[in-house]
DNA sequence: TTTCAATCTGACGACTGATTCATGTTGCAG
DNA sequence: CTGCAACATGAATCAGTCGTCAGATTGAAA
């Protein structure tokens, strides 16, 4: 089951060293691209000799593997956090978007190396994303059990919303850095949750 | 002003080849990605040898630049031609979004190609969504001031309608290859037209 | 037919960067 | 204190690509 490569340190001071490439990875990775990063480069930056990269990883592909990995729990747990005891839904959606946002301005780099997991290995990437569809999905039909959004569906509502936060986030967190962030993220949860079409021409 | 490299073909011939290269480069590119497609292989499928790929490209870069604006040129025809003489920007915006995920499915490569333009040259990337944003934002304020949509940010719904129809592509169009292309567009297109919340929620 | 600008070729030099490995160091269990 | 498994090193090796170039070919105008 477990392919987890027997690489794994077996002495703290093992984890410490691991630790520090991962860290330095993640910056290299994540701001010059993939690419890039050579593993001299990412050795260099963590202060440890090039051999030493091949004692906790295989290859390049496998530092990133690890850190999408890394991206997706610390990512659910900020998300987790922020939207917790939302009172409903909807609300839930308002908090969700803008902690996203929050999420990707505070932490680019890990959002760069997501993205670039996509041509790299593309099965993390899309493990990444189903296992957020999978949860947004459930939360949604759960919500039009309880008649808090109307009936659709689910799994395209999911992907469409996912959607929506990943693009305002390359555009507004990542491009534009110093965007005010509660107020896209007002606008597109207004979007979302009353539609475009005026009150007026509802039929 | 034109840092158009004059490594233009002079003849028919030479644009002929030049034109073998970017169909292969298209191909290669899109089908293994930025990084495995080399020059030699990108020569070898277009039937022409290596050297020849430095007649009218300086490097890969070059190439991909120049495919990600023929998919800008493409694809803003495609939907020009698709949502045409809609009756309402409402109409516009489900028959855009079909054709997009419809576009996608039948130039997966092409859509490949332009996101990996982002690790590549972030300024043509930007450019190819700035352009998409900047006439879809026009069109939606047009549509406000007709009445014809509920008033708000459009810069921000721009990108945020944009967001879900990259991703709906890449999920339902690339990844689920035989996904109904319609229902898709028309549970999307549902939700932000007529907004998540029922109509007996509404203040 | 002749000429020549444009086009094409593919082997090759230079270089980059991944991975290995022989050797050295660390620190804890006994 | 000592022995040993774990950890660390970086020079050397190795694979593969880029971009060049000297020479060959094409085809259309003169």
């Amino acid at each position: 089951m477990s392919k987890n490569n027997a690489l794994r340190p077996k002495t703290s001071r093992g984890e410490l060293t691991r630790q520090k490439i991962l860290d330095a990875a993640k910056r290299e990775i994540g701001g010059r691209g993939f690419a890039e990063a050579s593993i001299s480069t990412i050795t260099a930056e963590a202060g440890v000799g090039q051999g030493t990269f091949y004692l906790y990883f295989r290859t390049k592909e496998d530092v990133l593997r690890e850190l999408v990995l890394h991206m997706g729990r610390k990512l659910r747990r900020h998300l987790t956090m922020a939207v917790g005891d939302s009172p409903s839904r909807i609300e839930a959606e308002r908090r969700g978007l803008l902690a996203f946002l929050e999420f990707v301005r505070d932490n680019p780099d890990l959002y760069r190396v997501v993205e670039e997991a996509q041509f790299v290995d593309e099965t993390i990437y899309r493990q990444y994303y189903d296992d957020f569809a999978e949860s947004y999905r459930s939360a949604l039909l759960a919500a039009e059990a309880r008649g808090e959004i109307r009936p659709g569906q689910a799994e395209v509502r999911a992907w469409a919303l996912m959607g929506i936060a990943v693009m305002l986030g390359h555009r507004f967190a990542i491009w534009e850095k110093d965007a005010s962030l509660p107020r896209i993220a007002e606008a597109a949860f207004d979007m979302v949750s009353h539609g475009l079409i005026p009150d007026d021409r509802r039929g």
